[in-house]
RNA sequence: GCGCCGGUGACGGAGUGGUCAAUCGUACUUGACUGUAAAUCAAGCGCCCAUCGGGCUACGCAGGUUCGAAUCCUGCCCGGCGCACCA
């Protein structure tokens, strides 16, 4: 392990995009002090991906050096809704979600901080007891022309779109959460940097000393636009450990220094020093094998790592072990009803288009006609499109 | 409150009485080529049945006119712009 210096150092500078009072917070953290690091996370998901743990990371870091982290969940933000749901039923239909999405969210967390010593807070604890006296009191610290500074209001304000007041409460909300706590630093993604600096502000209003801001940079898509679920170019840190490695394995060539600096924690001249000597293929599989090692150890990584190499590189169906599929083996069953056993597909036309395609086959052979039946052994192979693999079971 | 403009599929954006399940671009899916990369080429991209083909549901919501509506009319909801308000 670094020396604690080393260690400070390294905090300091990895993945760190920006840091406020940056000599602030080296003179604290050399100094010895325990300090109290807050992040705000809002349960609006149910999954984690690679980039949002960016963070989290750092707080393991922080947590590492002795620190409290304050994790607060936006139980309340989150509450209140986003402003384009008009329909008054819906925070209730909210509170439920929350309740659901928390209950994945913590565990997930927990892969990579250790929830022992992390402080778990709910925002609506302070901010539900507000009075509205008490909101116009924070409303008073900012002016609307330094919202309208927000690059995201700006812009919707160049072009038209809706602006809600309520919005522009969000960073009063936000940084109230860190005078409750007393946050002597906080963390977040240069998404939340207006957020974060807000806290300074509100917690000078409070007479608390300004919080330390450290913000990390956002970490790309694997495709290389903006990390987002829609998109379907995110790494969840709860996906199976095949699912993790196939999807690195996707990584745009150009992404991977990005990579193994942001999502991993290879040391940065241990990983610069081996992808100049390989190739774009060889960076990427040791990439994805540190990935899955980081949230499934390093049997999991070894195993992935084999599997993808069997399955996907020597294209050896047979050899490789593949999640079973229950047919009836002994009636004919048209192909259609194969596939749509498999349920990667929504509906029926959509069988019928990948069948139609090509893009199924049992064994080697290629099944075209959707509605030819066949009789399916127990232990042939079955490939639907590209990343979808079973074996038939009885 | 008044006036004007607008609300179309994941998104952007055509379409202004039948030939519209809706041009086009992006995204997405699949095939070929590959390194499950990129680029390129090709096909697809509401749902259900199907071999051609057929049926159903959709163009903010609810009604109406019409043989026929995404397209016309009425009401409502939502957004933008302008006016008014600004003691």
């Amino acid at each position: 392990m670094a020396s604690k210096a080393g260690q400070i150092e390294r905090l300091l500078a990895r993945n760190v995009e920006e840091i406020v009072e940056r000599d602030h917070l080296a003179a604290a953290l050399r100094s010895g002090k325990k300090l109290r690091v807050k992040l705000g996370i809002d349960p609006t998901g149910a999954k984690i991906h690679i980039g949002r743990a960016v963070v989290l990371w750092k707080l393991r870091e922080f947590q590492d050096l002795g620190h409290q982290i304050v994790l607060i969940i936006g139980d309340y933000t989150a509450l209140i809704g986003d402003p384009s749901d008009k329909l008054a039923k819906r925070p209730m239909l909210a509170e439920k979600d929350i309740k659901a999405n928390l209950k994945t969210y913590l565990p997930q967390i927990g892969k990579i901080l250790d929830m022992k010593k992390t402080e778990v807070r709910h925002n609506s604890e302070w901010l539900g007891k507000l009075s509205f006296r008490d909101v116009l009191d924070l409303a008073e610290i900012f002016t609307i022309q330094q919202m309208m500074e927000r690059e995201n209001f700006r812009e919707r304000w160049a072009n038209h779109k809706s602006i809600s007041l309520r919005e522009l409460t969000y960073p009063i909300m936000q940084g109230y959460d860190s005078v409750a706590v007393k946050a002597d630093v906080e963390l977040g993604g240069t998404d939340q940097t207006f957020n974060l600096l807000a806290g300074r502000k509100i917690q000078a209003h409070y007479g608390q000393n300004p919080q330390d801001v450290l913000i990390t940079g956002m970490l790309v898509g694997t495709d290389g636009r903006k990390m987002s679920t829609t998109w379907g170019n995110v790494i969840n840190i709860a996906d199976a450990p095949q699912e993790q490695f196939g999807k690195t394995m996707a990584l745009r060539d150009e992404l991977i220094a990005e990579y193994f600096q942001c999502v991993t924690n290879v040391d940065e001249k241990a990983w610069k020093s081996e992808l100049t000597k390989e190739s774009p293929k060889l960076s990427k599989q040791r990439l994805a094998f540190e990935v899955v090692k980081l949230y499934h150890g390093e049997a999991a990584a070894k195993k992935a790592a084999k599997e993808w190499e069997t399955l996907f590189s020597k294209k050896d169906m047979a050899a490789a072990e593949l999640p079973p599929l229950k047919i009836n083996t002994r009636e004919d069953i048209r192909v259609l009803d194969i596939v749509m056993k498999t349920e990667v597909v929504s509906s029926k036309s959509e069988a019928r288009r990948l069948i139609s395609a090509g893009s199924v086959r049992v064994g080697d052979e290629v099944l075209k006609d959707p509605s030819a039946k066949l009789i399916i052994k127990e232990g042939e192979t079955l490939k639907v499109g590209k990343r979808h693999f079973f074996r038939i079971a009885a």
